[in-house]
RNA sequence: GCCGCAGUAGCUCAGUGGUAGAGCGCACCCUUGGUAAGGGUGAGGUCGGGAGUUCAAUCCUCCCCUGCGGCACCA
């Protein structure tokens, strides 16, 4: 048998026969390693220890020490293992499949009666079951016809379908978990003894639609969590619990900030103290276009359907379209008009009123276009995902050269902005040409390496979504990250030359002639209802001073304080600052306690004390700690505090 | 849109085949209290909408609406 050099991580090496496994390797290094051992990476690749080696390799061995490929093969195993305490349980439900995922796996089963609770109880503790019996993990290599064959016979349709899916030139996995078998590429665990029986959890079931197919028959997929350990499932159990109190709908509510009802679905019923959130954020981003050399429109809310006929919309997106029909009662003719849900074509109408010079572009268009699209209902969540919304939206009109600079001006006038939002960790995304598009592959080429280069110009790496671009061009999308890790896609940037090219906007060149421009879809903040949702999560409601809608309380602790709390609220609001004097009679630790819970970032308390040396006791929203400041100090101190962020 | 679950007072939730309760909030009264809930009294509900079963439905059945968790969608 011939020979092959494995490299181990420490850089020596050893000669080892052709076609050893990993787990050979293991054994041959010490006994104790090959019972820890989980699995090997092998060239870089995750291998099970079964895996036979054929040629020079370098070798690691895996252990449960090692986070990537431990928690990897803990998920994976379990989800085999979940698999098959289902089918102990109840004979004869289909498998189909079981993929890692986030903190856990799924998998997906055709059952007719659905699960519930209770089922996932019972399904734990087979699971726990199948566990401490330390069953062993074989693999297997079959023929596609034995599978296909096998899969007949149990009949597991799901699973034939799957044997058949598999390219020509791959091996067909079998994976044997004690008596119970399930097709996988693998790697897994030695046994399930491996498995920490205290470390995952069932969270819940769903439907999901086989193969991500909406006309495929819907299965019931469990989700499961799982980790190295009891701890690091109870932090996930925290992370949650922290997660749940950010929620924007919950908040929403206590700080009376807005609500929804049935009656308007997926709109908002924005309250005072919502509307100065969002008033406060337009303000900003009115200056900040400004600024960035951007020209504020407005544009209709009722369009007739031929501009949407002209724009392809009303053949691409009707779906998602509000109608609305004037009936000939009150029109001399019945007329079908549509809601706008994006203002590009309202853009392009006003670029197309009146002749444009190239000295006109690049021309950047903004509006705080409100839209309404009509979202299929599943897709509602709070203010996140509404049907009525406003985008931060602009078009530039500029020609094809001038692609690459306006593309770096934005990545730049996006990176002020996130800053200025307290948003310090973000990334982009390149998505190139995708399969169904027009335009020549010399234009694609082109149009991909001018926002590649701006990215680079701009000081950023980006990440290539392969074919995930619009069909008429690529686009750049700015994902950020939250307080707590959450990603959030906000920005956008889509070359687009298909827009101009349908509805026939141009502009003299130099040459006189008439010319086709480009426009480029844009905006920061996505829209402002899911942008304020995604701010309020973040802060956990703790919004930053400039955007809070209460930003200071004067609270009395004694009603002969009421004239000075009057007058200090009034000092606070004549600077601009959105103060109020809490005067009703109630405890100071009532109204501490109710500021607080409504985080109001400022509680200035005042009692006789203050009122004779006309000081305020400061509390700051989250700290215990008071501390004292005149009158003049703490407006001086507030007003500089309350500035936004440009304006400082 | 699809699968599952839910909808009772402003909020959070309990409850029953004979039309309903708590806590918080709200109003009024007492209390003037020093940094996360002082006390008392009171008002407040077509039990999401419609239909059916029943002597009787908030409760059982069906349809619809809305919300929640996913899936799909996000030209």
């Amino acid at each position: 048998m011939s020979q092959i050099t494995l490299t181990f991580p420490d850089g020596n090496t050893k000669q080892v026969p052709a076609g050893i496994t990993p787990a050979e390797v293991a054994e041959g290094i010490a006994p104790s390693l090959a019972k820890k051992a989980i699995s090997a990476t092998v060239n870089g690749a995750h291998y099970d220890l079964a895996w036979p080696i054929d040629a020079d390799a370098s070798i690691a061995i895996n252990t449960m020490q090692d986070d990537e490929p431990a928690l990897e093969l803990i998920r994976h195993d379990l989800a085999h293992v979940m698999a098959r305490a289902v089918q102990a349980l109840w004979p004869d439900v289909k498998v189909t499949i079981g993929p890692v995922r986030d903190n856990g796996w799924f998998y997906d089963f055709d059952r007719a009666e659905p699960f519930t609770p209770e089922d996932l109880g019972e399904i734990e503790a087979k699971m726990k079951e199948i566990i401490n019996a330390r069953d062993p993990v074989r693999t297997e290599v079959w023929s596609r016809a034995d599978a296909l064959k096998y899969y007949e016979e149990q009949g597991e349709p799901y699973k034939v379908e799957l044997v058949n899916r598999i390219p020509e030139d791959q091996d067909i996995r079998m994976y044997w978990h004690g008596d119970w078998q399930d097709l996988c590429r693998g790697p897994h665990l030695q046994h399930t003894g491996q498995l920490p029986a205290d470390a995952f959890k069932l969270t819940h079931v769903a439907g999901a639609y086989w193969l991500g197919d909406n006309t495929r028959p819907m299965l019931q997929r469990i989700y499961g969590v799982a980790f190295k350990n009891r701890n690091d499932l109870k932090a996930w159990q925290v992370m949650m619990e922290e997660a749940a109190k950010r929620d924007h709908r919950k908040l929403g509510r206590e700080m009376d900030l807005f609500h929804m009802q049935e009656e308007a679905p997926g709109q908002v019923f924005w309250h005072p103290n919502g509307w100065t959130i969002y008033t406060t954020l337009q303000d900003y981003m009115r200056r900040q276009q400004a600024r960035g050399g951007y020209v504020e429109v407005n544009t209709p809310q009722v369009v007739n359907r031929k501009l949407w006929e002209a724009s392809g919309h009303w053949e691409n997106y009707q779906e998602n379209m509000f109608i609305v029909e004037v009936d000939e009662d009150h029109a001399r003719e019945k007329t079908i008009n549509a809601l706008k849900p994006m203002n590009c074509p309202c853009h392009v109408q006003i670029f197309n009123h009146g002749l444009k010079s190239y000295r006109d572009l690049p021309l950047r268009m903004a509006e705080f276009g409100s839209c309404n699209r009509y979202e299929p209902s599943g897709a509602l969540h709070g203010i996140m995902r509404v049907r009525g919304f406003t985008q931060d939206d602009a078009h530039i009109f500029c020609t094809e050269d001038q692609i690459e600079s306006e593309t770096k001006k934005f990545i730049d006038f996006l990176a002020q902005i996130y800053a200025d939002l307290g948003f310090e960790k973000w990334t982009i995304k390149l998505s190139t040409r995708p399969e169904k598009r027009v335009g020549t592959e010399e234009s694609w080429d082109r149009v991909e390496a001018a926002l590649g280069n701006a990215c680079k110009a701009a000081g950023y790496d980006f990440e290539i979504q392969e074919g995930e671009g619009a069909f008429y061009g690529p686009k750049l999308e700015f994902t950020l990250t939250d307080a707590i890790g959450r990603e959030w896609q906000c920005g956008t940037h889509q070359v687009d030359p298909n827009l101009p090219e349908r509805l026939d906007a141009n502009y003299i060149g130099q040459d006189g002639e008439k010319h086709r421009p480009v426009m480029l879809h844009r905006a920061v903040l996505g829209s402002f209802e899911r942008f304020i949702g995604i701010l309020i999560e973040n802060s956990e409601g703790r919004l930053p001073l400039w955007l809070a809608p209460r930003q200071v309380v004067v609270a009395a602790i004694v009603s002969d304080a009421d004239d000075y709390c009057r007058e200090v609220a009034a000092a606070l609001q004549a600077k601009g600052i959105r103060a109020e004097a809490d005067l009703r009679n109630e405890k100071i630790n009532y109204k501490v306690r109710e500021h607080s819970v409504g985080k109001v970032p400022y509680i200035l308390a005042c009692g006789m004390k203050e009122v004779e040396e006309r000081t305020v006791s400061v509390r700051k929203l989250g700290e215990k700690q008071t501390f004292g400041a005149t009158l003049d100090e703490i407006v001086e101190r507030l007003t500089q505090e309350a500035l936004a962020p440009d304006l400082r």
